[in-house]
DNA sequence: CCCGGAAGGT
DNA sequence: ACCTTCCGGG
């Protein structure tokens, strides 16, 4: 298969970066496409389709001119912006899903936010259903203490949802969890699930074509573009994320996502504890590998256990119970389905003003795959195949080396091949400073999230040996265990910062307690990471792109989707860019925004906020 | 259509 | 960095 290489597994720095503060940064095409996915109005123009992530350009010209007028380019046509999608190939935030016209799909697997958890990516909706994650107190239990480590995330899951749940009371809810949790079924599960998109309800304009998508539903990977037979999933449902289900459980929104729309900012270690302890949940359900602290290498989360106290209410999602369909609910590991969303479907509805969002992703090249001429004399190409390579080590974050010439490799045809992770970001960061600006928390960015699957040992697939994952993993940078390391110690005191939750919390915080049983659990970080990293590499290598044909090995993709939307009114062509709205896009200095948030959702969730946030709205050329 | 190189802009 | 423009090739 692909060379080991390509074990990369980690998620892209540009994933990572939020950079861009607030008012600064420009637009990025793909928050922008993925801002009019999420949104009902523009339905015809672009919309989710078939497999996760995967999205159609239904009218490349409106979308061209929405794009053009975006960015005051009125010359904007679709092949320029189809250009700029090109780009994005090599980032990996993107690839063509080939055989369909105007079909691309977000490289969104196993990709969380992870900074910011607010993404919303789904649906627009106000309500979506699928929204909320779940994400109990049971949940949080779970998830971050069970083990000594952070780490093993699995077992806490398992755990969850077996054991010991608080909310099994709850009906169906509980079910559901278990098969989120279920490590096999997990990702089939999750795939499967929400299919039916409670067929939007109200549809405003939608056609309701929906209805056929179910048989795909079921395959876990809808596999290629193509259906199959059938033919087309849901349209609205934005196949990026899955949303969980839960209605039932109780997740609440919360206020988190008012915050930021309001946006207030806070400064408060309190409200900071509060956001890095989501963080943290985030990552650990999600098994995100260690990197994800990274971004916050001195502060140390507080457990995340606290419940819900907010939780309660603040917002009342939706929830419709009768459309919510069991199948809705299953899992969310990752995806959420969103779209279509409304619960009501509020077409018409009355329009919420509109927001800026603030953050805004800025992307970074991942792997150089590409290659690019050295020079100008060519010296004809060259084509050496070789790569192995790639950096070595240390980590000299950016590559100083000047004048290596660079060498075009192919890229393995694609995607997947290579992801080499640079770690090296991550031990700047890292070491780099203790402190770190605030700001710098600021931002979101997405991370590459394990999916439990499996539990450690089996290799159900046999795809992959393990251990040779692993050490491609590990040998990269080797600053996981760093990492950890680092963390773990640094424990410090609030003040200006906040500690860095070590992954190990423990385990009476969360109140779970012993109970957690699994056999995982004591083993050793290393190998857990270990273990976890090579599972995702698996997973991924499995995975990856083949769309189009080759994927038939399940993982599990997440994408993003849309989320909630704010101005149902009409934006469409005119009003929209050309009012001034709130302008308060270039919030100068802001200071991090620090949502309230529970700590627990899921990664829908933080998907639909982050997407939210992303409300790219900016008009105004 | 779709792909990417190249040059240029901000 | 991230496109925008242009363009030859498949």
């Amino acid at each position: 298969m692909k060379t080991p290489g390509d074990t990369g597994f980690a998620f892209p720095d540009w994933a990572y970066k939020p950079e861009s503060s607030p008012g600064s940064r420009q637009i990025q095409l793909w928050h922008f496409i993925l801002e009019l996915l999420r949104k009902e109005e523009y339905q015809d123009v672009i919309a989710w389709q078939g497999d996760y992530g995967e999205f159609v350009i239904k009218d490349p010209d409106e979308v061209a001119r929405l794009w053009g007028a975006r960015k005051c380019k009125p010359q904007m046509n679709y092949d320029k912006l189809s250009r700029a999608l090109r780009y994005y190939y090599n980032k990996r935030i993107l690839h063509k899903t080939k055989g369909k016209r105007f079909t691309y799909k977000f490289n969104f697997n196993k990709l969380v936010l992870v900074n910011y958890p607010f993404i919303d990516m789904g649906s627009a909706g106000s309500g979506v259903p699928q929204s909320a994650p779940p994400v109990p107190s049971g949940m949080a239990r779970g998830s971050v203490s069970d083990c000594s480590d952070g780490t093993s995330v699995t077992s806490e899951l398992e755990e969850a949802g077996g054991g010991g749940g608080e909310e099994r009371g709850g009906g169906g809810g509980e079910r559901a969890f278990r098969s989120l949790l279920h490590p096999r079924l997990s990702h089939d599960s999750l795939f499967r699930v929400y299919g039916p998109p409670p067929s939007r309800p109200g549809p405003p304009h939608g056609p309701p074509q929906s209805h056929r998508a179910h048989p795909e539903n079921l395959s876990p990977f809808p596999v290629s573009p193509l259906p199959g037979p059938g033919g087309l999933l849901g349209p609205t449902l934005s196949p990026a994320l899955s949303m969980t289900p839960s209605s039932h459980l109780a997740y609440t929104p919360s206020p988190s996502l008012s915050p930021m729309l309001g946006s207030h900012f806070s400064f408060n270690p309190e409200d900071m504890k509060r956001y890095l302890q989501a963080h943290t949940q985030s990552v650990y359900n999600y098994h995100l590998s260690p990197r994800a602290f990274l971004h916050y290498p001195n502060i140390v989360i507080p457990q995340p256990q606290r419940p819900s106290a907010n939780a309660a209410e603040s917002k009342p999602p939706l929830a419709p119970p009768s459309h919510a369909h069991a199948h809705a609910h299953a899992h969310s590991h990752a995806h959420l389905p969103l779209h279509h969303a409304h619960p009501h479907g509020p077409p018409g509805g009355p329009p919420e003003e509109p927001r800026l969002s603030p953050f805004q992703f800025k992307l970074q090249p991942p792997p150089p795959g590409r290659k690019q001429r050295d020079g100008p004399l060519g010296s004809s190409s060259s084509s050496v195949a070789s790569g192995s390579a790639h950096h070595n080590s240390s980590s000299g974050s950016l590559s100083h080396s000047g004048g290596t010439p660079k060498i075009k490799v192919e890229p393995i045809s694609d995607v997947e091949s290579e992801e080499e992770v640079e770690v090296t970001d991550i031990s700047e960061e890292d070491e780099g400073d203790v402190f770190a600006p605030p700001h710098h928390i600021n931002g979101f960015g997405l991370a590459l999230v394990n999916q439990p699957h499996h539990p450690p040992q089996a290799a159900d697939d046999g795809i992959v040996a393990d251990e040779d994952l692993d050490e491609d993993v590990f040998k990269t940078p080797a600053a996981p265990p760093t990492t950890t390391t680092t963390i773990t110690s640094s424990a410090s005191g609030p003040s200006g910062g906040l500690a860095l939750l070590g992954l190990k919390s423990e385990p009476r915080e969360v109140g779970l307690g012993p109970a957690s049983p699994g056999g995982t659990r004591c083993i050793p970080l290393k190998l857990r990471f270990k273990r976890r990293w090579s599972e995702d590499q698996r997973l991924e290598a499995g995975s990856d792109e083949a769309d189009d044909k080759s994927r038939a090995a399940p993982e599990e993709d997440d994408a993003a989707a849309a989320g909630r939307d704010e101005q149902p009114g009409g934006e469409r062509d005119m009003g929209a860019f050309r009012r001034a709205e709130n302008g308060e896009r270039c919030s100068p200095p802001s200071p991090l925004v620090l949502p309230p948030a529970p700590a627990q959702r899921r990664v829908s969730s933080e998907l639909q906020r982050a997407t939210a946030q992303l409300s790219l709205e900016n008009n105004g050329c």
